[in-house]
DNA sequence: TTCAACTTTGTAATCGTTACAAACTTGAAT
DNA sequence: ATTCAAGTTTGTAACGATTACAAAGTTGAA
């Protein structure tokens, strides 16, 4: 578990109170988060938290490559730690995404039909494990 | 080339002018546009056109099947009128979406980590053939 | 202790989209 | 042909997510 102060220090960021505990926040639930979720999650912990300083800060951290910004299903934007690339899930159901422990390098830095692409993400959709369970 | 005028009848949708020409783009140019671009392309032909008629036909067309409507890249809606699955390539200097001619079946319908999968995605971003071309 | 640089905050603006109600169009019944 | 109800289009207002902006607060080096 990596020290968040030394993170951002290596980044040269300031580690002021409301970037560490954002921070601490996508290093422990690895739950893909909005932005309005992880307003809504610190602000009993931080009464004077403003919106604006989660997009400051998350832009922050993704011009620095802490984080990476995903657009991967119904236009809204999730955030994420790690930036592996990897398959991400999300159940129609609960709306929470999944990291999937599937790799592919599929077209990677290929050309097809002449297009150069550089960038690749497979994402799948339907209904998670835990709402199968529930769902009977 | 189908007849958009049957199509909308076979659908139980009234063929009003803008209806029609609605369809009549998605079906001729196959450039996956936003709302706004139908918007944009059909204002002179149509110069009383209202962009909620636009929002409110393409609702239609997608309630009924007609249109597909993909959120893959940059939180943008896109309307196509083909709806057999197929890989979407975005250009990230013309922000075209081209339509690749890759098929996968990977996943379909099955079981991963315990979620069932019902829908698939793959994306891809780069930069398209005639944007190499000029860059060079 | 001071002060400039940086950070946070609240408010207003913006963009894409939806809600709503008024005006218009259509086609079947008279 | 006229009427009228149902369906369609339109313009404006509202909305939610995000960004712009400027004022207020914080920090640390001189
Ligand atoms: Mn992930
Ligand atoms: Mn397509
Ligand atoms: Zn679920
Ligand atoms: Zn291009």
């Amino acid at each position: 578990m990596q020290n968040i102060i030394e993170v951002l220090k290596e980044h040269n960021i300031a580690p002021s109170m409301q970037r560490v505990k954002i921070l601490e926040y996508l290093r422990d639930y690895k739950t893909h988060p909005t932005a309005d979720m992880i307003y809504q999650a610190l602000v009993n912990d931080i009464p004077t938290l403003s919106k604006t300083t989660v997009y400051n800060t998350l832009k922050t951290f993704t011009e620095n490559g802490i984080l990476v910004a995903l657009s991967l299903f119904d236009n809204e934007v999730r955030y994420e730690y790690n930036t592996d690339p990897h398959v991400h899930f999300k159940c129609m159901k609960c709306n929470k995404i999944y990291d999937l422990n599937k790799t592919f390098d599929l077209y990677k830095n290929e050309f097809i039909d002449g297009h150069k692409v550089t960038e690749h993400y497979v994402n799948l959709k339907g209904i998670c494990k835990s709402c199968l369970k529930e769902g009977k």
